[in-house]
DNA sequence: CAGACTACCCGCCAAG
DNA sequence: TTCTTGGCGGGTAGTC
């Protein structure tokens, strides 16, 4: 359970991905039953910080605020190479390390690649930056290619507006899916946005560009999840042949879109597990799978657990 | 849980 | 020429 977070920044601060922070964590938002969490912003030293437009923000906490915190999140380094004060790498050293969790954001990556914890672990950071991670950092297993990236307590995730989805799914590992879609609707945030990949997303993000009906399509799938919903199903009501309905797909989602289905058919068992009492093999059936088996395969092998145990840990956590 | 059957999907390529 | 389309093969993932 996270009760208490800390935004460190440098001597430059990003205000876009501290926005994102801020919203999400630092904000009351208990009238829509959501979470309330101890949020500050930490820096080296106490003081004022410039941010890129010139606007200051008054940081009043040091890095001992690191300590009490359950999970740090790092914005932004826009400072990438510059190394961080050594007080602040040796605290997110020891917040990893005595179990506590961490998310970057960007070039947020960079500072937790100097304090060691992205050794022999995999990470995203911006497109613009990953070369220079990689060549900096090469215990650091960068992939450029995902929005975000989970291995074990850290979280990293690419350009700006990624790290909207990664806060969403750590939200979404710790409160469940209800909490997480109750603060992307407060957000006005699409509800797809909140993907269900456990360990690390290709690019769940649909687009609502060029792509004729796609997007129209994506929701009415959503609302018909207990449909089979095949593939050239799909292709003949955008009116496409399944190669190239496969190829817009990709292209607009990043994904494929059996995948896709699957991925909305597990955010939905675990809606299902964690607001009703239904038997699993009934969650089942509503989610489109069409047996109790098929669907625990999914499920164990993305969240890790199976659903009964996954249902008694939302129930006991109340 | 194994095995058979089916669906998916990605590289390839000819055609427009 | 360059780009998109859509059919095909066949290895793989998913289902029962």
């Amino acid at each position: 359970m996270i009760t208490s977070v800390v935004a460190v920044v440098g001597d430059v601060a990003a205000t876009f991905e501290l926005g994102i922070v801020e919203q999400v964590f630092g904000l009351d938002r208990r009238d829509v039953g959501l979470p309330t969490y101890d949020f500050d912003v930490a820096a080296h030293r106490v003081g004022a910080v410039p941010t890129a437009s010139g606007v200051d923000i008054a940081v009043t906490h040091g890095p001992e605020r690191i300590a009490e915190a359950d999970l740090v999140v790092v914005p932004a380094w826009p400072q990438l190479l510059t190394p961080a004060a050594p007080s602040v790498l040796g605290a997110v050293r020891a917040h990893v390390e005595g179990g506590g969790r961490v998310l970057a954001i960007c070039s947020g990556a960079f500072l937790l690649a100097q304090s060691g914890v992205l050794d022999g672990r995999r990470a995203a950071t911006h497109w613009q930056f990953a070369d220079l991670l990689r060549r900096s950092f090469p215990r650091v297993r960068v992939d450029a290619d995902v929005l975000y990236v989970e291995d074990g307590p850290v979280i990293t995730s690419a350009g700006a507006a990624a790290g909207v989805d990664a806060c969403l799914h750590l939200v979404r590992t710790e409160y469940g899916t209800a909490v997480a879609n109750a603060l992307a609707r407060r957000m006005v945030l699409p509800p797809h946005r909140a993907g269900g990949q456990a360990q690390f997303v290709e690019t769940p993000v649909p687009v609502a560009e060029a792509g004729g009906d796609l997007p129209g399509l994506l929701a009415w799938v959503d609302d018909h999840l207990d449909r089979p919903l095949r593939v050239a199903d799909l292709a003949r009501a955008v009116h496409l042949s399944p190669r190239t309905f496969a190829r817009h797909f990709g292209r607009l989602t990043g994904t494929t879109p059996h995948q896709y289905v699957l991925g909305r058919r597990l955010a939905h068992v675990e809606e299902l597990l964690e607001t009703t009492d239904l038997p699993v093999d009934a969650v089942a059936r509503r989610a489109g799978f069409g047996s109790g088996d098929a669907m625990r395969y999914h499920f164990a092998a993305r969240r890790g657990v199976g659903p009964a145990e996954y249902r008694r840990t939302f129930r006991e956590a109340g």
